[in-house]
DNA sequence: CTAGACCTTGCAGTCAGCTAGAAGGTCAAA
DNA sequence: TTTGACCTTCTAGCTGACTGCAAGGTCTAG
């Protein structure tokens, strides 16, 4: 099977595959004379659990993490389920943070209702995500703490 | 104010404040004879503001989006609410689909306690990312659907 | 005078997962 | 023989928000 032939069947692009192999979660397929890439049902298999994993929102490298594990013989099992419990605990946390954004974002959009549009050049910048002192409890900046590069 | 009391006051890097300005979010500072980068205390308000924007998770193109209407004499609260809307909206979304990848991952880990170890060399991949065709509902991947890049 | 704590510029690298393009080789059908 | 669809490699770019480094200039305290 040519890397087209894969691509097709997997749907994923040819460029994707190459990609994966460059990263080391598709092992190098055996080449023909000409140079082309030729790939058994195994790559196939391999890609359907990228996939699989991709849609449980696993990383290549975890993905990667697997195959190697797989690739010295052991059984992966125990890994792929500390892998998944572990992604369950960032969704988890990442729901708990997003709960706690949407909330501070309709307590924005709710400010904004109370707020008189002439003061909105007051201090130079609009004062909506600014925190209202005439309001008794006011909205807590800075406190929710959303990490920047976290994807869950 | 030089970078340093700018960055010191604001609890940003100067690396991130002169970030910023490249970007253009922050206005070019004057300079003092020495080149040295000089700041009042508006700029100490817009850094306050972009740290607001981005407890609500705003981008820094949106922010920017904010003083380019503040900057051409225009009252951006319109727009800052606009954003905030479209933001909690995304949430909201992003929310959904992390609750049903919250259920599939759950999904796995239950089916995951129903194979036999053994199987797990079975086709080449641990069987547990892999739809268990002996189960009458099964699972259902590709459907979660969550994209690549997005974050909310 | 010198140490060291500032400041300047510019450019490269990080994370993740691709995606696009250039420049060229190969192959099958008409 | 030529066309067009494959394949190859390498390189660079995208998103977003920084972060780090190098090589140099400036300022202040002792």
């Amino acid at each position: 099977m040519l890397i087209g032939d894969l691509a097709l069947r997997s749907g994923v692009t040819t460029q994707t595959i190459r990609f994966y192999e460059r990263e080391g979660v598709l092992p190098e397929p055996r080449r023909a004379s000409n140079g082309y890439r030729q790939y058994d049902e195994t790559a196939l298999t391999r890609l359907r659990f990228i996939q699989a994993a991709h849609a449980a929102d696993l990383t290549l490298a975890q993905v990667k993490s697997v195959f190697d594990i797989r690739d010295s013989g052991a059984t992966p099992c125990a890994h792929v389920i500390a892998l998944l419990a572990q992604k369950r605990d960032d969704v988890r946390n990442r729901m708990r943070e997003l709960k706690s954004l949407e909330a501070e974002l309709s307590t924005l959009i709710q400010h904004s209702d109370d707020l008189d549009p002439g003061e909105c050049l007051q201090g130079g910048v609009c004062q909506i995500l600014l925190p209202n002192p005439t309001q008794s409890a006011p909205v807590s900046h800075g406190g929710l703490a959303v990490p920047a590069n976290f994807r869950a």
